[in-house]
RNA sequence: AGGCGGUUAGCUCAGUCGGCAAGAGCGCUUCCCUUACAAGGAAGAGGUCGUGGGUUCGAUUCCCUCACCGCCUACCA
């Protein structure tokens, strides 16, 4: 029995989730009914799961699953992201094991490698996927390297190169020294940066010294001029001097742009073109010179004078020492500043002059701006729009080329006669269409990973080729993700989705918030804060995971977990398995083997009032939950059934049926039917949140009932239910709540245990008269009841009286009534009770309140009042009988 | 610099259209190993809803100010 107690998740969540596969209860069916259809959002091959997925990935299962519930034909897409640069890392670091570099392979062997190493590793975070339950349709599984997928790549280059929307050129970029490649803006991520600011005295022609500041002073190699605001007093007749720059003896003009503070540092900068966004920008304005100094791993180059060879970092020492030895170091200041690294490897970002191929996106922006601003495309929260907005009014050219190996070849090639274009096409061409040269290379560089992720919507339905997926299950209807991929990612397929297909890629996205340890930081393996959700599974089952973080994830709100965040799921699972327990164990006492469920053959008018309490309470519930889902709002949903199944089905129902003795008529003929089907319904609206345990109880539920789906998860949705309707129950079910909890706190306060019983007298109290009512206070508080005509208005160390109701009652308590305590007690409640009731009483004696306040209101207020109002003269009565005076 | 979140019980957080005697889980106190469950049951204690204004009959909720925390954008070297 004590091994039973405890819910054991792990063999009963493997055993179902082969079941469901080999059922195909997760596979859409073909071109029926009305599609509900969600891509996800590819994890990396390289990927390991994480909380964020798993919050991410469960909020997903959960609208997947409740839709397919509500019969709609849903379909969940699965896939992985071949990620680039991150993956091409992880085989260079094995290979690196081995002393070998990808240069020592070679192209082709290395990506075989890669292939090699993706069909070992790749599937990793697809089979973690599958433990946390999650229902997608795995016949479709796709990856964004598939021949198919880079077809679509392929195709989409072909398209905006022809219609101008592609282009190479040189710019200045985000050069990843480390990844030895270009990265796009976005894939910069900014930090702050404990720095210098360093005063360079430079010497102008003719004696004087022009004082610059930076935070870089390695890249003064590279300066093409000094600028300073044209109406800046202080430099006015030095703009079209020359400065000779140290160790390179460069001369170079000071030039005036409106582009520099003066309130900054000196208000005179130097211009590295070659190697900063801003003065990249200047020189553009005046022509300037581009030297770059640095080569592709970060190291000084040719250019540097006497610093070649030199790592940038050592530079910038090297170089301030000579500098100062030179007198030519004015100061050094200590300054903050925000730096850019690398998404992937950390490393900071060295900006730098490079060509590159870029897609210009203002153009393909506008669709995707007009869509949500007429509200066609929607977000939740809302306010994602804005962020969403604003970053497509101020879009940027998407640097697009990678020098990297893995990832979608440029379909790019450059005959050996320079004068020639580009040739763009989707297979290899065989001769120059320029100059008939068949000598042709193709484009050495790869795609950014995103340029194939943002195909994502329709690609993994077969596009280009117009197949009949596209056609039934594109557009897809609701994204889910986290906002650190909004521009990455969402912007992007929305622009595609338009560019591409005419249409939007999905219906509404739902952003999550991120998932954070308690100091707020996002959860990371380096920071060795990351709460690894596998661990959780295996000690607590995947449903419990699950539902503790849905049920801590506000609406859109990033969240903060403790270490034992998953106790909250885990206990409830516990609860809900035992409870079945003992629907089982009632059911063999009452040699009770099958129960009517589904075709309900009992009359609603004969049901007692416990019966029509939980019964209308579980309609409310329906009507709630599923609205809750339809606003995104699972945690709201997650805790409502919780509140419900745990405080109302267990404390309240559950306890009541215990009351019936074996065999008695009515709790054969209707408690194990209530019993069995609130039990039901509930597991169906949990279903989505933890689906094992569900699935588990329901498969048990069906030896005993007339159950017949094959699985919870192909089941119907629950809707309310017009015949266990019954208005009047919850109000009356409070009153007996109200009384039942009155009796137990007067038997804690006095520590005698509820369990014990004791006897009671009661004079009035009309609600007792009734025996059913009677003998549910009864049973829930441990007393039993006599009426009786004698006046009660007394008390004594061996009794207790209480005012309750229309009457009052009065417990034997052999002579262990503190009288003063008790009093001071009640004393203290009269305290609380009366600020509220005069609060209330002042509004309705307020006439600017009743002439204003919707009527509504002031019924409730009124009902409120009067409510305190009858405690109040309850209070004081109760008072009075111990004191034997008014209060 | 701008934008967006947050600030509610000891901790982690809910609180939708302004109208509650302000909620949950954990923790805490007292009692209970009652035949589903101690990962449990019963009953409690605990909050001036970050500051200062404003609008309103009424503000945790709406508006403004400030403070602190976090995030995201931006060419101040």
């Amino acid at each position: 029995m004590a091994e039973n107690s405890r819910y054991n998740p792990a063999e009963i969540e493997r055993y179902w989730y082969e079941k469901w596969m080999e059922a195909g209860c997760f596979q859409a069916k073909n071109y029926s009914g009305i599609p509900y259809v969600i891509v996800i959002p590819p994890p990396n091959i390289t990927g390991f799961l994480h909380i964020g997925h798993a919050l991410n990935n469960t909020i997903q299962d959960i609208l997947i699953r409740w839709k397919r519930m509500s019969g709609f034909n849903a379909l969940w897409v699965p896939g992985t992201d071949h990620a680039g640069i991150a993956t091409q890392n992880v085989v260079e670091k094995e290979l690196m094991k081995k002393g070998l570099t990808r240069k020592d392979l070679g192209r082709e062997e290395f990506l075989k490698e890669v292939w090699k190493w993706r069909e070992k590793y790749g599937n990793c975070i697809i089979e973690q996927l599958k433990r946390l339950g999650v229902s997608c349709d795995w016949t479709r599984l796709c990856f964004t390297m598939d021949k198919n997928f880079s077809r679509a790549v392929q195709t989409v280059f072909v398209s905006l190169y022809k219609k101008g929307l592609i282009y190479r050129g040189k710019r200045i970029i985000n050069w990843c020294p480390r990844c030895a490649t270009a990265l796009s803006d976005e894939e910069v991520e900014y930090d702050s940066y404990d720095g210098n600011l360093y005063y360079l005295k430079y010497p102008v022609e003719g004696g004087k010294f022009i004082v610059v500041a930076t935070t870089r002073p390695e890249t003064m190699l590279g300066d093409t001029a000094v600028a300073v605001h044209p109406s800046d007093e202080r430099y006015k007749d030095l703009i079209g001097k020359k400065v000779r720059l140290p160790f390179v003896n460069r001369l170079i003009p000071v030039i005036p742009d409106y582009q520099v503070d003066m309130e900054f540092g000196t208000g005179a900068v130097k211009v590295t073109p070659s190697h900063d966004p801003a003065d990249y920008a200047i020189a553009s304005r005046h022509n300037l010179e581009f030297i770059t100094v640095m080569d592709e791993t970060g190291r000084m180059n040719e250019n540097a004078a006497i610093f070649e060879g030199l790592d940038r970092f050592d530079c910038r020492a090297k170089i301030i020492e000579e500098l100062g030895k030179q007198g030519l170091v004015e100061k050094i200041e200590p300054y903050s500043y925000r730096i850019g690294h690398c998404y992937r490897c950390n490393t900071i970002i060295e900006p730098t002059i490079s060509t590159q191929w870029f897609v210009k996106m203002k153009q393909l922006a506008q669709p995707a701006i007009n869509v949500v601003k007429q509200g066609q495309l929607r977000f939740y929260p809302e306010r994602w729009t804005k962020v969403y907005l604003q970053w497509l009014d101020n879009i940027q050219d998407w640097c697009i080329s990678r020098q990297i190996w893995w990832g979608h070849r440029i379909p790019a090639w450059y005959c050996s006669n320079k004068s020639c274009p580009p040739i763009i096409c989707l297979d290899a061409p065989q001769q120059c269409p320029q100059c008939g040269c068949k000598n042709l290379i193709q484009d050495e560089d790869v795609l950014d990973t995103w340029f194939s992720s943002w195909l994502w919507p329709f690609a993994v339905f077969g596009w280009p080729e117009k197949t009949k997926d596209l056609e039934f299950f594109y557009p897809t209807s609701t994204l889910v993700t986290a906002q650190e991929i909004l521009f990455f990612w969402v912007a992007r397929m929305v622009m595609a989705g338009f560019e591409f297909t005419g249409k939007k890629p999905f219906e509404s996205v739902y952003i999550h918030g991120t998932v954070r340890d308690e100091k707020g930081r996002k959860m990371s393996k380096s920071l060795g804060n990351a709460i690894d959700p596998l661990e959780i599974i295996d000690h607590s089952g995947a449903d419990a995971l699950r539902f503790s973080l849905i049920s801590l994830t506000a609406f859109g709100q990033d969240v903060f977990l403790p270490d034992s965040f998953y106790h909250k799921g885990r206990n409830f699972v516990n609860k809900i398995w035992n409870s079945f327990r003992y629907i089982e164990i009632l059911l063999e006492k009452n040699d009770c083997s099958y129960v009517k469920i589904e075709r309900i053959e009992l009359e609603p008018d004969n049901l007692h009032l416990a019966e029509r309490w939980i019964l209308t309470l579980l309609n409310k519930k329906i009507i709630h939950i599923t609205e809750c889902l339809n606003n995104f709002r699972f945690n709201e949903a997650a805790d409502s059934i919780y509140e419900f199944f745990w405080h109302q089905y267990c404390d309240w129902y559950i306890e009541l049926s215990k009351m019936y003795p074996a065999k008695d008529p009515y709790l054969v003929s209707s408690v194990i039917f209530v019993l069995n089907y609130v039990m039901l319904k509930t597991l169906k609206l949990l279903h989505p949140f933890i689906p094992f345990v569900t699935e588990e109880l329901y498969s048990r539920m069906k030896r005993f009932t007339d159950v017949k789906d094959a699985f919870v998860a192909t089941s119907d949705w629950p809707s309310p239910s017009d015949t266990f309707e019954f208005g009047d129950s919850l109000k009356l079910m409070n009153r007996i709540k109200e009384i039942v909890v009155e009796i137990r706190d007067l038997k804690t306060f006095f520590k005698i245990p509820v369990t014990k019983n004791l006897r009671a007298t009661y004079q009035g109290i009309s609600l007792l008269d009734a025996d059913e009512y009677r003998r549910m206070v009864e049973f829930l508080s441990g007393i039993k009841f006599q009426k009786t005509d004698q006046i009660i208005k007394t008390h004594s160390k061996d009794e207790i009286v209480r005012s309750i109701e229309d009457g009052f009652f009065s417990i034997k308590l052999d002579g262990i009534v503190d009288i003063e305590v008790e009093v001071k007690r009640l004393l203290n409640e009269k305290q609380k009770v009366l600020k509220a009731y005069q609060e209330t009483e002042k509004k309705l004696t307020n006439s600017a309140f009743l002439n204003n306040a919707p009527s509504i209101v002031i019924e409730r207020t009124k009902q409120l009042r009067n409510e305190l109002e009858s405690e109040l003269v309850k209070i004081e009565k109760d008072i009075e009988l111990l004191t034997g005076e008014k209060s």
